[in-house]
Formats: C-alpha cells, structure tokens, sequence
DNA sequence: GACACGTGGGT
DNA sequence: TACCCAAGTGT
C-alpha cells in the first residue's frame, strides 16, 4: 500500500478531536505544557498502562523537579524512583538524556526531530509525542492504540506485527494529523485506543468515528486487529542465599549496567543446572560469585515471578559464610546492609518481595 | 529484523 | 492456569 491509497482523513479527525475534547481525560502532565513533564510522562507511558505510571510520575516530579535536579542526580537515587516500573533501561536512559539536555542544549528539551530523536530512549513514538505535546508539532504518534485504532478503522486484516503494516498506518496517521491540533489529535488517537477502541469488547457505540469505521460496519472488531501468536517464554529455576552475618547484616549485591535489572540490587544466586539439587545450585552459585564457601543453610521462602521473557521459581535461602571473605567476582559491588537499610537499595520486584518479608521477620 | 527488556491487570 | 495486553527502544 503506498501513500495513494490513503483515503482523506477528515471524515475520521474532526469528529475525533471533538470527541477528545469533550471527554478529555485530566492527566496531570497534559495542562502545564511543560516540555520536561510531557517528555518524563511519556518515557514512563513506553509499554506501561496510565493507572500504574501515574503515581510514579507524581513522586518522580516531586524528587526531581527540573531537568537539572534529574541530570545532577546519582544514577541510584533515579532508580530507587523507578523500582517497580520495569523496564530499567528506560530510567538509565532518561538519566543519560537529561545529562545530554543539560549539557548540549542548555537544559532545553530540543524541539526538532534530529536532535530529540538522538537522546538516549527517545525512539520514533516519544519524539512525536514531545513535539506534538509540548512543542505543537505535526508529528503523529504510532503505539499500539493507534494501531488497533486504525487497523479497526480501515479494515486491515494483515498482521500488526509486519513492519509494513506499521509503516502504512504512521503514513496515513502523518497525512491525517491536523495542522493546527497536531497534540490533540495524538492524545485523542490514545485516548480513544485505551478507553473505547479497546483490544476486548470495544465501546463501538461511544465511539465518535463509529459510522464511517469499517470493522464496526462488517462485525470485525474481534478479528482485528490480527496478531500472531507469541512464542512461549521459557522456566527456570533460580536459587538465591540470604547471607547473614553475627550482626544480623545482609550481603547483597549490585548487578552490572549492561544486563537485564542493570544497575539493580539483589540477593546473590543463580540458575539451577540440571541434576543439581537446589542446596548444591546455592553453594555453586555463591561459590562463583562471592568466592565464598556458605553453611546452615534454611530454605526461608518460595515465590513465582514472570519476566517479560521467561518466568522463574525463585528458592530463597538464609544461610552463613563457612570460609572466605566475600568479593564481587560477577556483581558491579557488594555490600552488607542492616534490614532496615534494604529500603534504600533498588531492587527488582521478586528480590523486593524477599526484603519486605526479611523487614516483617525481625 | 528478531529478540531482549518488567510489571500489573484483565479474562 | 496461562495468556494477552500496555502511550516502545536498543541492539
């Protein structure tokens, strides 16, 4: 399809801006038109529902209230503000960019799409969604509610995963976007995907394009948009030690940047190999990565986790060290903590589920 | 271009 | 239970 077979968009984006306006969601970063604000929101928005981000988003603009308080930040404190979000590269990111802003741009979050698009986790969507937003730019935004929308809306019945049908639809989104309303009509686009064209059940007779939608028209709404299937995600089974010492100090560890949960904490383990038995796995583990040799070894807690890629049976164990002074041989750091202090560290949510029960055990 | 990358809610 | 989905980006 080429940008020919667009048909015109009018009949789809005045009714649409309409609607927006009169049922407009109050979100708290919309009305400032705060450049620093919408881009934060929308670094937050990547993958994330608005009900979940919104509260990290109030407290993330409270500890860090300007660009400058966010680049002059330790990479800690960012992620102890980011803990329970996910997707930790996107809170390194956003640090990394705010350093670039401050240090290139004069604390300016650029207004062009060349120098936007270049900051560290600003892909394709978040600049249009900043220009469009903060600066009144006609970019068109492209996520997954604008692809619903619109594979409903003109009937496309192709997989929404090939990049063609991406590629169409950003075509005709940027022919349709008004001039004059380019922020409202990508808020309204997403707007419309969470809260009537919605991926179960949509609210087709509160939508403000249900007339001229071709998915309404022929009873398709359930069949598109197509997805195909996603793979399944594998198992594993991991233990971690609870390293206690006689002052009741914890050790725990600090992952390295550049791997899954970079930069966050947690309680040192690893995968169990096959024919090993979970003690063994914990012992090996510890082995390799503190240089340790660990004793008294008590299972204290169980729990299921789903990582976006494979999910996990987490055994958590206390135990002590035998013999040998522990080392960070495969951690960034390592560090023994009291148990009140494991509120200061960031740690990914199944770790987090051991620190609040460690608390509760006192 | 395929895959890595978190978490929580809905069905 | 298991799977899907959610304002994507980096490699």
């Amino acid at each position: 399809m080429s940008t020919q077979d667009i048909p015109s968009g009018d009949e789809f984006s005045t009714p649409l801006i309409q609607w927006y306006r009169v049922n407009k969601r109050d979100l708290p970063w919309r009305d400032a038109g705060n450049p620093y604000h919408i881009w934060l929101s929308e670094v937050m928005l990547q993958q994330t529902r608005v009900d979940q981000a919104l509260p990290y988003y109030l407290r993330f603009i409270e500890r860090f209230p300007t660009i400058f308080d966010l680049a002059n930040a330790e990479t800690h404190d960012v992620l102890v503000a980011w803990e329970g979000l996910g997707y930790y590269s996107r809170g390194r990111n956003l640090h990394e960019a705010a350093k670039t802003v401050v240090e290139q741009y004069n604390g300016k979050i650029p207004d062009n799409w060349d120098d936007i698009r270049q900051l560290k986790g600003v892909g394709d969507y978040t600049a249009a969604a900043v220009l469009s937003i903060a600066y009144n730019k006609p970019y068109a935004v492209v996520d997954g509610n604008v692809l619903r929308v619109l594979s409903r809306y003109l009937g496309i019945q192709d997989d929404i995963r090939q990049l063609s049908v991406r590629r169409f639809i950003q075509n005709v989104v940027s022919e349709w976007i008004p001039e004059d309303a380019p922020a409202d009509f990508n808020q309204a686009m997403m707007d419309l995907g969470a809260g009537i064209c919605s991926p179960k059940k949509p609210s087709c007779n509160a939508c403000p394009v249900q007339h001229s939608c071709v998915a309404n028209a022929t009873l398709q709404t359930d069949i598109i948009p197509y997805k195909s299937k996603a793979k399944k995600v594998p198992h594993h089974t991991i233990v971690v030690g609870i390293i206690i010492d006689q002052n009741d100090r914890l050790l725990i560890a600090k992952r390295p940047e550049t791997v899954m949960l970079g930069g966050l904490w947690e309680f040192p383990g690893g995968k169990v190999e096959e024919n090993e038995t979970l003690e063994e796995a914990l012992k090996r583990e510890i082995l390799e990565e503190l240089g340790v040799s660990i004793r008294a070894i008590q299972p204290f807690h169980t729990l299921k986790h789903a990582y976006s890629h494979f999910k996990i049976t987490l055994h958590a164990f206390t135990c002590r060290i035998e013999n040998g002074n522990p080392e960070a041989k495969s951690s960034t750091d390592i560090k023994w903590v009291s148990r009140a202090e494991l509120s200061d560290f960031p740690f990914p949510k199944a770790n987090r589920k051991l620190t609040d029960l460690l608390q509760k055990t006192v």
